[in-house]
DNA sequence: AGTTGTTTCATACGACAGTTTAAAACATGT
DNA sequence: ACATGTTTTAAACTGTCGTATGAAACAACT
């Protein structure tokens, strides 16, 4: 069993096999959940025999928590780079809005990038529920750094906020830009006659300014 | 095959075949999904033959069906109902934070009532993801409505609302409800070291706190 | 050329899934 | 008591799953 040493193409249909197996069960897993994706399935898909993935990965639950790990620390990342970017194009006072927006797109990025992956979504709401890698890992990897950073970064745009309240005013943040991916999922897959079109990025928009007035309406609270 | 004429028992162990199928199922299809679920441990936990299931609905994927209606139906009259309270106690023009505080107990009250069905939270979320029931009877049993009457309730409770932005409003408002029952379930799951308690009755406090805000963002519009 | 270590392949294995079947058990009306 | 229709049961069927295996193909170095 050999990791390291690969010629690492990185372009082109002729990655190293164990690239090309993560990319098809990134994908299959996000499709059709990580039963409905079969070891069959995922090394066709990649274009390679059914006992490669027990070769290279050990088994179809190793290889799972590598496709999920791969897509944590990416996540991280976007979204830790976008506060930061805010910050420093503010000299560290950026507005509440422009913070907002930024982190707001940052964070539905993924979800909605064609090219790279948008099954993405699907793939980390089903691991909210079914859980086959340990929730830890995503508390520490994820959860934990992005609401430091975004903490930090909503102190500085808002001096008056109740420290104690910010985790709660980013999982709304959170939350409701997970829902509207989900709407918009939603609206692709029925005809919603007599329902309003969906447009994400008008609806990242009327968030900014949403959850902009309800930080605010703490924000206010201490000079009250 | 007989489907009516039962003895409705309607209390105690003894009902009848069919609903201990359907309640055994509830619990076993949210706690381990569609797939994770197998027949053979439904009809266990229900005390029954395996046979009994395609007996009586004619497959695994039926009484599915039948196990998701049963909560669709009651998960809107309890909102449609909350909805109407509110508006019949004020005589038709309720504060703004009477009305979401009472629809958002509404909302999550089917997630949190232990003794009915907690596993109901994933039960909905996974079918989110993963539509064995067209997205369609759950547009039309339950988000139509529901944001029909909230919509209408928004409308007095606030009267400068800009009536084209109401379907999003709410959407946001659900977005935080739905989010923070799943924290909730990972705060249960893990230990959140470093991170502060969660309490669902006080996020659902400030959830009114910061959606009204939002809202009364879109309200005062009208009348700059 | 030959040896060695790595990767690919077709195939087989055991387990468990949903569903079907046919007989037994039961209830009901005559 | 009998006949009839309904429900329950145990066992078998068919298919698919994840994994294991051992041989073939390949690459690299002596």
């Amino acid at each position: 069993m050999a990791i390291s040493g690969q010629k690492q193409g990185n372009s082109g249909p002729d990655k190293p096999v164990q690239d090309r197996l993560l990319d098809a069960a990134e994908q299959l897993f996000a499709e059709n959940g990580f039963d409905g994706a079969s070891v069959r399935d995922i090394a066709s898909a990649a274009g390679c025999n059914i006992a490669a993935v027990n070769y290279y990965f050990g088994g179809k639950d190793k290889l799972y928590t590598e496709v999920w790990r791969r897509q944590l620390v990416q996540m991280r990342d976007a979204r830790l780079q976008a506060i930061e970017q805010v910050l420093s194009e503010s000299n560290g006072k950026p507005s509440l809005e422009d913070l907002l927006k930024s982190f707001a797109n940052a964070f539905i990025g993924p979800f909605v990038d064609e090219s790279r992956s948008r099954w993405l979504m699907r793939l980390m709401a089903r691991e909210m529920i079914d859980q086959h890698v340990h929730v830890n890992v995503f508390v520490e990897e994820v959860i934990k750094p992005t609401m430091s950073a975004m903490g930090g970064a909503l102190m500085k745009a808002c001096p008056g906020l109740e420290e104690s309240k910010i985790p709660l005013l980013i999982f709304f943040l959170a939350g409701q830009l997970i829902h509207i991916v989900h709407i918009k999922a939603m609206y692709e897959q029925t005809e919603m006659a007599e329902m309003p079109a969906f447009d994400l990025t008008d609806a990242v928009e009327n968030i900014v300014k949403f959850s902009a007035a309800g930080i605010r309406a703490y924000a206010e609270e201490k000079t009250e």
